[in-house]
DNA sequence: TGCTAACCGAGACGGTACGTCCCGTCTTGCG
DNA sequence: CGCAAGACGGGACGTACCGTCTCGGTTAGCA
């Protein structure tokens, strides 16, 4: 269950086939696409790969010849969306902390991101190649904000460069289960918007702890 | 799509069919167990309805008789994996944190939970009636611990009493959303153990902020 | 397969059902009628004892206990039909085959006779407690008509007396799968009305044969 | 539940599909051929697609592609049988009738036949399209025969030439009608066997009508 | 310019699971 | 004990998708 190819990423792993007609551009594109506007119109478990094919204008034979099956498709569809994610220097690690949450909140409350990264989350806890997937495709894009954050707040001094590497990126890992899990939790188990206020509160927590949390409104 | 009855609740809110032969009490649990062992034997995604009456020994219209679909049906059947949720008093509410965040990871790790969550989560960005079905068998269940331990914690006067009820009502919120949401992406999508380690380093991060936990080991 | 009792033979045939509460009468009869109208209603595939049983008011239980099934419940509904045949004296031999074949007709166009007389036969032909019960409550019934007729037929000297009592019965039988499977096969397979006309040319073919028949209109 | 097309019929009524694989031709006789073996077995009542489908080694939705269901594909299975009808010149009216009487009451007495026949006529009472279905691919393939065994009859001066066009096909019905309908009934309802004795008979009243008939042994 | 290999659309194929309907049987509690 | 109600185990239904497989027909790039 492994994609012969990964298309949008560019990378040529199709084993070097010279000859031939070679397979349309355009045809990626607009399945993604086709992809994406059935994730909003039907979600996740009622989205079939013969109406993705449909919706494109392609042959379902011309989709599984680059994609293993709705899960690594569904990925890569989804993907692209957090390119978007930047980290702007706002000039305090908590607006920079406000501004990427808010960002990374816009992103999971469109209506195929919402239906679409729970639902292949869930299939990857069975499937490592597919779990990899993601994890190359969307988490580890969204880690480096984390450290790019770090990096420039501990130039600030806001926060104490770490005694080693090793503890580096375990505080690194933390926060970042800390941030986007919450956020995630909000938004689709708590269904609950992730507004300016919230982010505030949120971000109180995150640089002070529940005590200064409960403070103050 | 929303169940006829809610068997494992208890709640007789079947409209009161006095007449007829009752519904076989044994076949519930049965069911329950069957999917349970269906869901670490196949996962989500290709566990069945018919395979989960024929573990139950059970005909596949007594399981439509009783939950509208498959999403329903694994939703009760982990349900009841989250009752045995406690909160002993441990002295102070870091060991408190610590204790309880163990127990809600233990449950997350188990194989039947862990592919089953996720996938309901997602089914229930499209379905309100399922996203109230898993926010009153399974979140509202967590949630009174936090509202718990924060109690205990005021009364040792560790934590501030706050303003108000709305402020207290939007803490316990943001504190359950940090908390599960945290150790879910720590479990599912980081694909990490949650081990008495990590819960530490969690709990420092939740009681003191970014800085207490970036500090020491 | 072979019904508990046979209702509307009136033969008390149930084994001596001394002691409890007896049966109700009234229900055969309005078993029975629903399951005519289920018939004109939904032909007979479509009929279900479970329908059956709701048009009459009563249990799915009840039917079962004084039927083996559909098979055996709707040729007794349908016999009854057949009892209103009769065979006035119209003063000849041709005459008489004139007015029964339109009794007989008439019949077998009405909505529940249609559908339901192929179905039963049909179904006779694996299952011969059906095949007898059809004979005796439907078959045999119609057979003493043609008796009833040949014998008027002698005694007025249109016919020879036949030389011994074989002979008569095969020439009877002969002319009932005549007179029967012809207009059968007029109404339920050329799907034409038995209508005055037809039924003159009919009567002239089996008294004269072809050339009789073929010769003016 | 009209069959999307008429296979054996071999006419390309399917609205010309140009493009995509052509549908399986050796599929369309291994399914007739199972139906037929399937009718053998189980008899008309308890022949499921399903187990067609198994019997011919293909799946249950090929057989759905090219019927409408189980009525439209025991039609096509057993019309076949009809096509073996012929009507050798054996010198006399009496001979072709005796002769063509034996074949069809061979036809009828095939265990597939006779549990098919009579139950997909008794579903057309309520199905004009398989009404249609039947009379073309069965009845009419029949009624020619009687056509021609006329024809010779008149050549050789048997019987009279018809007044005109509308009275030969009134003849020619009512003469069907009568031979099909009697033998069906003889084999099906009366369950006695077409032998040479009782279609000699038969043959007699045909040509002589009743006192004919009655005469002799 | 003409070959040829891989592409493309269409759609039939063997399969699996679905959710529903009906079967005939079995508890219930009431009369 | 009959009876209405209705749950039960079971089997078949007809449908929807799956992922694969032919088809006839492009469409490059090399010869």
């Amino acid at each position: 269950m492994q994609s012969r190819t990964t298309p949008p990423s560019g990378r040529p792993c199709r084993p070097a086939a010279r000859t031939g007609r070679p397979r349309s551009a355009a045809a990626d594109e607009a399945i993604l696409e086709a992809t994406r506007a059935a994730l909003v119109d039907l979600g996740w478990s009622k989205l079939t790969m013969g109406d993705v094919a449909t919706r494109a204008g392609v042959a379902k034979t011309t989709l599984y010849r680059r994609w293993a099956g709705k899960n690594e498709l569904v990925v890569d569809a989804v993907a692209v969306l957090f390119d978007e994610l930047e980290l702007p220097d706002r000039g305090s690690l908590a607006r920079d902390i406000e501004g990427v949450v808010l960002q990374f909140a816009a992103i999971l409350e469109r209506p195929e991101t919402k239906t679409a990264l729970m639902a292949v989350v869930a299939e990857s806890t069975r499937d490592a190649p597919l779990r990899e997937r993601i994890r190359t495709s969307i988490v580890e894009r969204q880690k480096r904000l984390v450290l790019e954050g770090r990096a420039r707040a501990e130039r600030r001094g806001e926060l104490p460069v770490p005694a080693d590497a090793v503890a580096a990126a375990r505080v690194a890992d933390l926060i970042f289960d800390v941030a986007a899990g919450t956020v995630v939790h909000r938004t689709l188990v708590s269904a609950e918007p992730v507004d300016a206020e919230w982010v505030r509160h949120f971000t109180l927590l995150l640089l002070g702890g529940l005590s200064a949390a409960s403070g103050d409104a």
